[in-house]
RNA sequence: GCCGACGUAGCUCAGCGGUAGAGCAGGUGUUUCGUAAACACCAGGCCGAGGGUUCGAAUCCCCCCGUCGGCUCCA
């Protein structure tokens, strides 16, 4: 059974079939739990699933016994048949087999009389529509369990959901497992210790994230790239503390809407501090601590501002999901006048940026006034008309999340997906009707009188945490040769090529590639397969001939072997390599999206 | 927070009432080597924390903490 209803009609063929797995699936587990309580089972991307009230918790056997099961309703080949029953009828129907869930949901809906599927066996409240038998479903697979609440409401009864995958081809099928197979290849949690990048310790708390010094390099080079970006953009970057008395998140509002996502309060000297969960209040009191004139807006403030935020404990994942984070945070005061244009070029600035990492497909979504807001709508209207102009100015098309807004002011999330085709919410941008009011803030307009200045609340990369995160799934931590953390390692074959491996690594560095030198005693062999595990984008093997001839043998971490090379012309070739931040190994040309004429180095 | 699974050496895992194991990583030797793992030896553990059951607990039970898959949440 499908609960959105107004969707059936825009079931497409393949959620029609992964609808109809659902039912065979719901039938199967009937089949080995006859007390089973069914509540729904719609079509998802890449599948399907079917939540159950059993009187035992699922095991990965019980998977394999429905699958087979499953199998068997799809050989009998089993017509899907609809009909329909009057709602006090299907109510009985479904009273008699202690269905309760069915039952609310048909009290849920208006229609008289209701939709009912039989196939083979199994009867379900459903509008349909299915394929025309069980026979016709393709190969399918059950992948997981999983607790889920009745309606997704946490006070409500917690039900065992099964969630399959199914596709017309075996082909389709095994392409999605094995799609799944190289997500899990990418997880950046395996990746993040693998490579040295980052740990999280139990002793110190959960979601705190340390960085190494790999992780470290990586970090930098963003965090550089950004600084240069912001300053190039008309930025002026800030650092503010990590902690305020209680009386500025009372005057924020941030004591009263979002208390429950704050660290617990300190007292020092009988005053209550909190650790920030946002830097807004802080950017504010810089821009405060003087008068402003309008000739001087926009003012932009930005930092790579830490911030802390209780998550519960069952949500946090790795990087993408912590409790505490670095934001790429900016604040933008400016008139009302100027306010489309600062969204626009925001929306440029982030555009470029994404791109110089290698993110160029996006989705733009636009969210509008939610029923909870503050302000005056006119001043909505303006302000969600000024983002959705921003956003057509560019060029990019969005869609309008209606209702979607934050309380204080609507805003444009920017979701990136990445090479397996995820979707990542990282960059953002909000208007802020609230703390301008709160704050009370004002710039001093040609009339000589006081205004309130608009505030702009945006983060491109979101949190640097996050976005690392994103970044090693993307590359698989084969990083594009300017964010890797080594750039170059340097393999001197015997302990008589040390020397000029030494030398060889001093050019480099002294060309600002990052470069190490494996000085082990370990074979050669052995050294390029840890580079290679490390994924270090250039070895340079060194020998007799090499340290002969003032070359290095380079070898990519593609696997391809370029052979002897004068260093001069390997540090030219890594140099522009980085320059233009190229995703290609070999040719500075592949940059994704307009090339920047930034002298990164 | 909720449902379920899981925490054993730095990492990946085996052991599942009777004296803690392997591979990799690490250390020490020997090997000086041309494009993905040389060989030998050594060391390494309060079996996540606390409480219980038992003659005896890594193993069974309870409770914390954490991790994983979801749900809920996500200014």
């Amino acid at each position: 059974m499908f609960s959105g209803g107004q969707k059936m009609a825009e079931m497409s063929d393949l959620e029609r079939m992964r609808h109809s797995a659902a039912h065979v699936m719901a039938e199967a587990v009937l089949h080995l739990f006859p007390e089973a309580k069914f509540a729904i089972g719609p079509p998802i991307e890449d599948g399907f699933y079917y939540d159950f009230d059993l009187p035992r918790s699922l095991t990965p056997e019980d998977l394999g016994r429905i699958e087979q099961k499953m199998a068997e309703i799809v050989r009998l080949n089993a017509p899907f048949v609809r009909s329909t029953m009057p709602r006090e009828q299907a109510i009985s129907f479904f009273r008699d087999r202690n269905q309760p869930y069915k039952i609310e949901l048909i009290e849920g809906i208006d229609e008289d009389p209701v939709g009912i599927y039989q196939s083979n066996t199994f009867v379900d409240l459903c509008r349909g529509p299915h394929v025309p038998s069980t026979g016709k479903l393709g190969p399918f697979k059950l992948l997981s369990v999983a607790g889920a609440y009745w309606r997704g409401d946490e006070h409500r009864p917690m039900l065992q959901r099964i969630y399959g995958t199914a596709w017309p081809t075996r082909e389709e099928l095994d392409a999605y497992l094995e799609r799944l197979a190289e997500a899990q290849r990418r997880d950046h949690r395996r990746l993040g210790r693998e490579l040295g990048l980052f740990s999280v310790h139990d002793e110190v708390g959960a979601g705190l994230i340390f960085w190494h010094p790999r992780g470290g390099r990586l970090r930098t080079v963003i965090e550089d790239y950004w600084r240069k970006r912001h300053y190039q953009a008309g930025y002026e970057l800030v650092y503010t503390p990590h902690v305020g008395k209680a009386n500025l998140w009372e005057t924020s509002g941030h004591l009263g809407f979002y208390r429950e996502n704050m660290f617990a309060p300190m007292d020092l000297d009988g005053q209550e501090y909190f650790i920030r969960p946002m830097n807004c209040p802080f950017h504010i009191k810089i821009y405060q601590s003087a008068v402003h004139s309008y000739r001087e807006l926009p003012i932009r403030l930005g930092e790579l501002g830490t911030v802390y935020r209780y998550e519960r404990p069952g949500v946090l994942h790795g990087l993408l999901r912590v409790r505490g984070f670095t934001q790429d945070d900016a604040h933008i005061f400016c008139r009302p006048d100027q306010v489309e244009d600062e969204i626009f070029r925001v929306l440029e600035l982030n555009r470029s940026i994404l791109s110089a990492f290698g993110f160029s497909d996006y989705r733009v979504y636009v969210a509008t006034r939610p029923d909870k807001y503050v302000g005056e709508p006119a001043d909505w209207d303006r302000a969600t008309l000024a983002l959705q102009r921003a956003v057509d100015r560019l060029g990019i098309s969005y869609e309008v999340d209606e209702g979607g807004g934050a309380f204080y002011g609507p805003k444009i999330d920017w979701k990136i997906r990445d090479a397996l085709g995820r979707s990542w919410q990282c960059s953002t941008v909000q208007f802020d009707f609230n703390l301008p009011e709160r704050f009370d803030l004002s710039y001093v307009g040609d009339d000589g009188r006081p205004h309130r200045p608009y505030m702009v609340h945006r983060a491109l990369l979101g949190s640097l945490e996050r976005f690392l995160g994103v970044l090693i799934e993307q590359y698989a931590g084969a990083f594009p040769v300017w964010l890797a953390p080594y750039q170059a390692v340097v393999i001197p074959i015997a302990d008589r090529h040390l020397l000029y491996a030494e030398e060889v690594a001093h050019r480099l560095a002294a060309a600002e590639i990052r470069v190490d030198v494996d000085a082990r005693r370990e074979k050669l062999n052995a050294k390029i397969r840890d580079a290679q595990l490390q994924k270090v984008p250039y070895m340079l093997v060194v020998g007799d001939a090499e340290a002969q001839n003032g070359t290095a043998a380079v070898r990519l971490r593609s696997g391809e072997n370029l052979g002897q090379r004068p260093l001069d012309e390997f540090i030219a070739l890594v140099s522009s390599i980085i320059r233009t931040r190229s995703l290609s190994l070999t040719d500075p040309g592949v940059v994704v999206g307009e090339p920047q004429a930034a002298g990164a180095r």
